[in-house]
DNA sequence: CGATTGCGTTAGAGCGCTCTAAATCTTACG
DNA sequence: CGTAAGATTTAGAGCGCTCTAACGCAATCG
C-alpha cells in the first residue's frame, strides 16, 4: 500500500487538504482544536510530505546543491561541516555530491543538482575549469570555495596562497635556514599560487628559491627527495605544496638516513588532521576551513535573497601552525 | 526569467509536450525529425529537465539516499566510493548527507531522505540505535554498512570483527609475543565485538588477554600506554581499536622513550590511509570498504527490483596487512 | 437588529512531468 | 483505390502539494 497523502491525513482529521497544508507549515491561524486533530491524524498514518511535490508547487526548494572534490580529502570535510551548519541556520538542506577527483563526474553532478533546482551551487575545490564553472553561474548563483580566486563568474571564497607560502618561508628563515627547497603540486590548482609566493619571499630575503616538482600525494614526494639526496644538495629545509606531500618528504628522508627536524625541517600546508598526529607533527599552514564553508553560505544567500549581482571575492588570511617538524639548522 | 520547462521545448519545435517526453526519456518510437528538432529547441532554451515534477509524475525516483557517520573519517569515504560506483551501474543517483557523528542529526537526515521519496537507506557506520533503525526500515528498504550486524529489520553489510581481532593476535603471536594488550574502542559500536575476539583468541593460545579502555581518536590511547609505562607493565606488543588509535599509541610510546617495533610492536584496525603513510607504516586488519559499499547496493536494490522481504545478512572476511609497526620480540 | 469586521476554513487552479488511450498518418496489400 | 496494420503523435488526466480568493460564521458596532 502506497504512502499516506494530505488528502488521507485530511480525511481521517475532518478538515480540507488546504489545511493540512497549513498545519504542516506551522501556520498561525489555524484553531488549537484542528490543529491537534491533524497532528494526531498525521502520526497515526505515518504520514510525511512530499518533497517533490512541494518542491513542484513552490517556486524554490531551499536546498543548496554542494560539490566536493574529493570525499576522501579530510581538508574538503571540514570545510563541509561550515557550510552545513551555516545553511542548517538559514534553514537551508544541503545535497552532497562526490566529484570524485574528476572533471567529468562533476560535470554529470552540476547537472544533477540543476534537475534538483538547487537555489545554488558551491564547488568545493573543484576540478572544472572555468567556462563549466561561468555556465553553470549563469544558471545559479554559484560559490567556488578554496580555489580559482579569478573567476569571472562566480562568487569565490579563497585563502591566499602566496601569502601562505609567504609564512611558511619566513618561519624557516627565522629559526636561521637559508637553503630551502619548495616541492610544488604539479598540475593542482593551487599550485601556481604557492610556489609564487614561495619564491617571491624567497628573493625578497635574499635568498636563492630552488623549485621541484611534487604531486598531490605523498608518493609525489619521493622522487624529488631521491633527486636531492643523491645530487649530494639537500637543503636545510623542505616547503611542501601540502602536508601529503610533507608526509611523504617524512618518509623519504627518513629511509635516507636522515632526521626531521635535525638534519632537515619539514612545512606543510592545509593542517589536516595528519598534521596533527602526535607522530607526525608537522609544521604547516591553517586555512580556516569551517569558516570559508560558513562565508559561502552567506555569501551564496546574498545573492539569493538580497539578490546582489556583482560578484564577491572574500581572501582570507592563512596562518602558522608550528609543530616539532621544524627547528634551527643544525650547526655546520 | 523563470525557467524553460516541457511546454516551452514543445512550442518551439513545433511539436507537443507529450512528444518531448518522449525524447527526453529515449524512447525508441519517436521519428528521427522529430527528435532532432526536439533536441535542438531543448539545446537553445537550456532546457533541464525538472526532477521534482518527474518524480511526482512517476511512481518511482530512482534515487538513493546515503547516511555517513562522519565525512571526516577516511574510512567511511570508501565505501561511498564502492557505493556510489555500483549505483552508477545501475542507473541510481545517490544522495549523501553527513550524519556528523550524532545521532539526532541522523535522524533528521533519515526524515530528510524519505521526504525526497528515496528509494532506500543507506546507512554506513550509523549513530542510530536499533529501534530507529527498525522503523526507517519499516518505511523503505534500508542496508546498514560497517555496524549492527544482529539488527533485525535491516539487512547489514559488515566483516567479521571477532576473526578481524584474531588475525591480529596470531599474528603477533607468530611473531613469538605472548604479552599482548588491547586497547579497545569504548562505547564504540564495533569494539565488543573486536575485543571479543582478542580475548577468545588469546585464551584459545593459553594466552593470559588484557585490555584498557581506548576511544575512537588518537587522544584516546595516552592514558592507557601512560598507565601501561607508570605500573611497570608494558607489553611487548599492542593491538589497537582502530588505526587512530593505533596513532595515538605510536606517539605516546615514542614520547615515553620505546621504540616501535623494537620494544614495542603496535597493530591498528581498518587499514586507513594513515596507515599506509609510510611514516606510520602500521601494520592492521583491513575491510574490504570498496566491495562493502558495493554489495550494499546489490542488496538493497535485489529488495526494491525483485522484492525479497527476508533481511539479507553479509559478513565478509577481514585480512592483515602487515607493515613496519610489528616485529619479533627483543629477546629477554 | 442589520451591517461590518476578521478569523478560520476550504474550493480549485496550477506547478512540470509521465502515462494511458485515442487520434492521425503511413504504408502495404488485396 | 479502399482499408487494415503499424508507426507516430497527441490530448488529457493525475501525481501531492501550495496558494489565492472566496466563504461561513461569530463577534462587534452604530
Amino acid at each position: 500500500m502506497s504512502r499516506p497523502t494530505m488528502e488521507t491525513v485530511a480525511e481521517r482529521a475532518g478538515v480540507s487538504r488546504a489545511l493540512v497544508s497549513l498545519v504542516m507549515n506551522n501556520s498561525s491561524k489555524v484553531s488549537e482544536a484542528k490543529r491537534q486533530a491533524v497532528l494526531h491524524a498525521a502520526e497515526q498514518l505515518g504520514y510525511r510530505p512530499n518533497l517533490h511535490a512541494r518542491n513542484l508547487a513552490q517556486a524554490r526548494t531551499k536546498t543548496l546543491g554542494m560539490i566536493i572534490n574529493d570525499i576522501h580529502n579530510p581538508f574538503f570535510a571540514e570545510v563541509v561541516y561550515g557550510v552545513e551548519a551555516a545553511a542548517d541556520d538559514y534553514g537551508f538542506d544541503v545535497l552532497i555530491l562526490n566529484g570524485g577527483r574528476d572533471a567529468e563526474r562533476e560535470r554529470r553532478a552540476v547537472e544533477t543538482h540543476l534537475q534538483f533546482q538547487v537555489e545554488a551551487l558551491i564547488l568545493v575545490g573543484p576540478k572544472l575549469d572555468n567556462d563549466d564553472i561561468v555556465r553553470a553561474s549563469a544558471v545559479v548563483p554559484t560559490v567556488v570555495v578554496a580555489s580559482g580566486r579569478d573567476n569571472p563568474g562566480a562568487d569565490t571564497i579563497t585563502t591566499d596562497d602566496e601569502r601562505g607560502a609567504a609564512l611558511a618561508v619566513q618561519h624557516l628563515v627565522q629559526l636561521g635556514h637559508t637553503d630551502i627547497v619548495h616541492i610544488d603540486g604539479a598540475a593542482n590548482i593551487s599550485s601556481r599560487a604557492r610556489s609564487h609566493g614561495y619564491e617571491k619571499a624567497m628573493r625578497s630575503l635574499g635568498l636563492e628559491p630552488r623549485t621541484l616538482r611534487g604531486g598531490d600525494d605523498e608518493a609525489d614526494a619521493e622522487a624529488a627527495i631521491v633527486d636531492l639526496a643523491e645530487t649530494d644538495s639537500m637543503p636545510t629545509a623542505i616547503f611542501a605544496f601540502n602536508d601529503l606531500v610533507a608526509a611523504g618528504a617524512l618518509s623519504t628522508l627518513e629511509a635516507a638516513g636522515l632526521r626531521v627536524p635535525d638534519d632537515v625541517s619539514v612545512v606543510g600546508y592545509d593542517n589536516t588532521f595528519i598534521a596533527e598526529l602526535n607522530h607526525m607533527s608537522l609544521t604547516t599552514i591553517n586555512q580556516p576551513r569551517h569558516q570559508m564553508g560558513q562565508l559561502a553560505i552567506r555569501t551564496v544567500l546574498e545573492r539569493i535573497e538580497d539578490d546582489r549581482t556583482e560578484p564577491t571575492h572574500i581572501d582570507l588570511a592563512p596562518t602558522l601552525s608550528v609543530r616539532r617538524s621544524t627547528a634551527p639548522p643544525r650547526k655546520a
